[in-house]
DNA sequence: CCTTGACCTGTACCTTGGTACGGGTCTTAT
DNA sequence: ATAAGACCCGTACCAAGGTACAGGTCAAGG
């Protein structure tokens, strides 16, 4: 079984040393074995936990959820359904939060289009709009 | 002309009244003149000036960046078109912004569309993804 | 007259996801 | 043997956008 130290695992999973201590304090790795001078201890599962919590992060997971996916995935009793829901649940999320931003994308899009772009600022139809 | 505490402000632009004083320091708002006691004394101005700044941020713009538009609106040679620039650039974040979530949500749909949602989470396709 | 409420300043605290630094110890290579 | 590099811990700092609190002053109403 191959050891790594922090440093180690922190250049295979590609993040900052600093961050592993960090999701440790957090919760999100395990507090490792040490050796005998008190270095932590890694295994190459450490550097496939580090590489999951990176994807759900990519996937708009916080840290928070991330944690609460690998809490559900050592529980006894848990099913696909209950990850299936986590997932549903984020789709949700993604989905209004891309409906926001269609809806400020629209609204920029009209004060755009009122504004030729010449002339001085004094009456400019973006500024009396937002200004009024 | 009206004169307004800085708790009427607040109450008046729908802000909390900390909210004020830090956009008084972070220069959004002008330090007013003062009454003998060294109580803030504001106009409407004030008021429009502080809605303008949340309709800006609803559109998604930082408050750096309207501090910018705010700096844009008074200096000498201003015109329509950098304002519109600035809302130009804005749409454009936006849309990166709404493309990189359907990306997402094409990924969190695309897992979750691999599990059927029944059975212990041991082989659920979407931590064998996440987790491999 | 006295209490309450609004204001003053300066500083600390909050969230999220880290990153950096100081001072100390340990390991590894030459 | 010794110096560089890696590790230890605890704490401070960063962005962003506020919010809260301590300790003080001031004005108005019952």
């Amino acid at each position: 079984m191959e050891k790594l130290t922090i440093g180690q695992l922190a250049k295979k999973a590609n993040v900052n040393l600093e961050t592993i201590r960090y999701y440790e304090r957090r919760g999100l790795l395990p507090e490792p074995p040490r050796n005998k001078s008190g270095h932590r201890q890694y295994s190459l599962e450490e550097v496939k936990r580090t590489e999951f919590i990176k994807r759900c992060q990519a996937l708009g997971f916080s840290l928070k959820e991330i944690l609460e996916l690998l809490l559900l995935k050592v529980k006894p009793g848990t099913t696909c359904g209950d990850i299936k829901t986590r997932v549903e649940t984020k789709i949700e999320d993604v989905e209004k939060r891309i409906a926001d931003l269609k809806k400020i994308r629209e609204a920029l899009l009209r004060m755009s289009n009122k504004c030729i772009g010449k002339g001085p600022v004094g009456q400019c139809p973006i500024l009396e709009e937002l200004y009024k």
